[in-house]
DNA sequence: ATAAATGCATTATCAGTGATAACAATGGAA
DNA sequence: TTCCATTGTTATCACTGATAATGCATTTAT
């Protein structure tokens, strides 16, 4: 029996290509119409199988949820890799923080699904590739002698806080995001990074906002006065940059 | 038909007693089974009512979901405030931050269904009367002085390393965990504190005379902007009284 | 080469779930 | 009293996850 025996069919239906199949399916599904359009009919019938195949494939609906989510990681550190790392890894790093924001902004429903918050989800080979090119990118740090805390801590620092700087994002309506990511950003870098970039200059900004703080207790401003106060204050209490 | 005919049964149904009974029936549930055991059925059931009153008074099942965050919500927010308050507000958000996590370690049903990641919960009461005690403990810090940022990035930033610290744990088999609220909570204070002696301020004055004093080297205001500014500091720079 | 066997796809079906229509009962208003 | 409205009750629908039973195909043993 030789494998030329099977000339590989136009509808692709080799051992590993319906597992991928499926789970395409299911992704485009969740992409399209999120977590709860991902129903096993719609996903049997978008990838061209019966539902009893689902459950041998994948064990539970759990399972294919995982193959998902997995799926979802991997086409996430796809693109990550395909962008060329920045010889700076602080920069590198950074870089790889806005990705991730970007991505968690754009993909709300399997972002949702990679990130539940009750599914043990840490095995998951899914979570465990995607701490493990996070890692390496700390590593990079680490051995550049700019690392300050241990890798594991500063990866699950960097890991918390992108998850919840994206899970709030997604629960805020788009104008009040403000700066969320960038605030983040520079509160875990401060953390574990040595040799903080630049003095930020914190001279003036406290004062305002302290001053803006007991604004509205002041009785020797008039109103106007007062608005107009608080805009210039509020300006001053930007970061400067 | 009289009232006294009805000597007021040992069953509470009076016209909001049934909703809480729901929603205390649906979060026991919920802590008990997990999200999954929140089924229309189960609460009714444990509830004493029947299917179609759910619906008459929370509209849908998602509007269930909601008042169970806001009824978990508001016992956290009860828990919060029967801690007498520290009289440092720094030491005062720390204590908040440790509680938070606790609480979020401990329920970790219900805070997955507070904090759940698709759902638009923004303005929800919940998320909004958490939002508001997070908001007056910050605002406390800045009428100290020693906020570095605008409010409501505190607060953001805050709310989003609490979100992501919690996910992060709850994901992770307990003997992972190291310190990360830890490593977050001291992130997160780098970032929008100051250094103590920046302004004790128990009075507006010398924030005043502070910012006074750095007016001349400010590059955002324009040269009226500068000279009214400085005429409202200098009002507020004197003595009150 | 033929028969046994093993794995796979298909059909049919089940128990539960969210949701709602149709109806009955209860209590207050005219 | 009579009518109306609000609430409680029953029955039911469409749909979901999940699986047993059946039959077909390919492989394997003799």
């Amino acid at each position: 029996m030789n494998i030329s025996d099977r000339p590989s069919p136009p509808e692709q239906n080799g051992p590993e290509k319906v597992r991928d199949r499926i789970v395409n399916a299911a992704l485009q599904l969740v992409d399209e119409g999120g977590a709860a359009a991902l129903t096993t009919r719609a996903v049997a019938q978008a990838a061209g199988v019966q539902a009893p195949t689902l459950y041998r494939l994948f064990g539970d609906k759990e399972g294919l949820l995982d193959a998902v989510a997995e799926q979802g990681m991997a086409r996430f550190v796809a693109e990550k890799a395909a962008m060329m790392p920045n010889p700076d890894p602080v920069q590198d790093l950074s870089d790889a923080w806005d990705h991730y924001i970007e991505f968690g902004l754009g993909n709300p429903a399997v972002f949702a699904i990679m990130n539940a918050i009750g599914s043990p989800m840490a095995q998951s080979s899914a979570s465990l590739a995607g701490k493990a090119v996070l890692q390496q990118r700390v590593r990079r740090i680490a051995e550049a002698g700019r690392l300050r805390v241990a890798e594991d801590r500063a990866v699950a620092l960097i890991h918390a806080a992108g998850v919840g700087t994206v899970s709030t994002l997604l629960a805020l309506p788009p104008e009040d995001r403000g700066n969320l990511p960038g605030d983040a950003r520079e509160a875990v870098f401060g953390e574990i990074l040595t040799d903080p970039p630049a003095g930020k200059a914190d001279t003036i900004a406290p004062l305002a906002v302290g001053l803006r703080a007991r604004l509205d207790d002041e009785e020797r401003l008039s109103a106007g006065e007062k608005l107009l106060f608080g805009e210039l204050l509020d300006r001053l209490a930007a970061e400067p940059e």
